[in-house]
DNA sequence: ATGTTGCATCGATAAACATCAATACAACCC
DNA sequence: GGGTTGTATTGATGTTTATCGATGCAACAT
């Protein structure tokens, strides 16, 4: 028994096939585009703490309401980095009642892991 | 309700990754802020192929004269983006002459990656 | 119905950013 | 020296972005 993998959604395969990876080869424009946007969306500090506490929930989801009071800014502010990072394909949400769940689509960041692993084998001395 | 992902994988980590990973445990404030920076660096079409351009020359260099032709950009703008991405410390460059060499720092490259492989080990329980 | 609570959207504003033309600098060649 | 080439820096400009207060909307409770 080793390594078992089963992936759900669209997103087809891992490091290997479906993307060069950043070092296998020069991206090209579309790509580069494509990607860009998922780093960007990762590439703000509260955006970043946005998904990792959602994304740390193994099981699912969190509430809009235990993510707000954990900073220093207003509400509008959390809704719209929420807003950003589902537009970006990295969490979606659903209104339960009052309240609205957030959970992460692993797709997302696994396509970003496998592009960014890459770089691993090419640089033999990590 | 809908569909969680469900993602099995056997991988028996050997990332010795030093840092938390993104799924693990929420991210305090400084890990954020420096990890964002990072991720905003790539968040840019241009920088992230500049990037990749520079490191799929696995063995070494590349001139800023093979970077700039290869962008409908002004040379000012390509060099700009070289400085945002080595000031955020995913390349460092040297004058030779009258050229100026870029190279990829892979460590930098393999923080993230580790970082973000971690995601993909968490989802377990759905 | 009326009020309350949780979250999203709107409109405004200040800061950050990408881009360029112009210029400066560094190294070479003659 | 003077001229040329490769790259970085400067200054300006238009665009994007982060943030807020005000408001809107949805679901509950009474």
């Amino acid at each position: 028994m080793s390594k078992q993998e089963l992936v759900v959604l669209g997103q087809s395969d891992e490091s290997g096939a479906c993307c060069p990876g950043l070092v296998t080869a020069p991206l090209d424009e579309d790509r580069a585009t494509d990607l860009a946007k998922l780093f960007k969306a990762l590439g703000d500090p509260v955006r970043l703490r946005l998904m990792s506490m959602i994304a740390s929930r193994s099981g699912g989801e969190v509430c809009v309401c235990d993510l707000t009071p954990a900073f220093d800014l207003s509400q509008p502010t959390i809704s719209h980095h929420l807003k950003l990072l589902r537009q970006a394909g990295l969490i979606d949400c659903e209104r339960r009642g009052t309240w609205v769940y957030y959970w992460a689509l692993p797709a997302t960041l696994d396509r970003l892991a496998a592009f960014l692993k890459a770089s691993q084998t090419a640089e033999a001395t990590a």
